[in-house]
DNA sequence: ACTTGCTTCTACAGTTACTGTAGAATGTAG
DNA sequence: CTACATTCTACAGTAACTGTAGAAGCAAGT
């Protein structure tokens, strides 16, 4: 067992990926709990630390508002029937992402169509600025 | 010809779908140009204003930028050979929409994997917290 | 004429999720 | 012992709005 892995701030942020002021950040708005202070007053982390950083990382990463990654970690150390609400809450998620994608694909596609109104025809005729300002029905 | 439409600012947001702010807001920035004005000192728009006003509000729903749209309009207030200019703007935003797409489509599908882990097994066995620690790879 | 109620005015604070900066102190390597 | 890197706190800035406060203007009903 690997013991007294303990990070400064620093080596927290190269080994979850996050930047420093961030993780600062994460501890003012009260998703991380305080870190450990040195005598000096610097932060030290431990493995708990790194796994609950990870863990908001990938969270975030997967599109999840602080608020939800808050209602999350909260569910998570609360009683076990809360399952259903962490499913609940990853689901309602999903229908998020599903619904952006497809916004995402109409806005690819029309965008993809007026700027094609340019290709291979003369400079003098583009018409991009005329299709965008037609709307996108 | 429909000449006298002029339009208190209520009007052009109710026309083109965005808040009275969001037009103040937008002049403020200078991406509209400053409302003639009425003796008391109220907004008034014309049809000009709303075509503007809809190019930007489209423009925006396609995603590009407010910087996007002041170098749009720019161009298309410029020389005709800025065309090109307006076509490479376009195509480098259909790249970076093409990035995010293929970004939430890899998101999504981690995420209907983590929602499925609990479905139809016990409460007790939830692991999507877990899974979302693990990290998506 | 008067009052009610809606719209508009300016100006600024709040939102989300960070990122960057200033200035001081502390730690580390040569 | 002297650089240089890292950390500390505290606050300003980012994008693109949204919301609020308080005052003033305007249109309609009585």
């Amino acid at each position: 067992m690997a013991r007294d892995t303990r990070l400064p701030i620093g080596g927290l942020a190269k080994r979850t990926g996050t930047k420093v002021n961030t993780i600062r950040f994460y501890e003012d708005i009260g998703l991380l709990p305080c870190a450990a202070r040195t005598a000096s007053g610097r932060r030290t982390y431990g493995d708990e630390d790194v796994g609950r950083l990870a863990f908001i990382r990938n969270a975030r990463g997967l599109g999840f508002s602080i608020d939800e990654i808050r209602s999350l970690t909260a569910l998570a150390l609360g009683p076990a029937q809360d399952c259903a609400e962490i499913r609940a809450l990853g689901a309602r998620h999903l229908l998020d992402v599903d619904e952006k994608l497809e916004r995402m694909a109409r806005l690819r596609a029309e965008l993809a169509r007026i700027v094609q109104l340019c290709d291979g025809g003369p400079v003098s005729d583009c018409r991009v600025i005329e299709a965008i300002a037609a709307g996108t029905a």
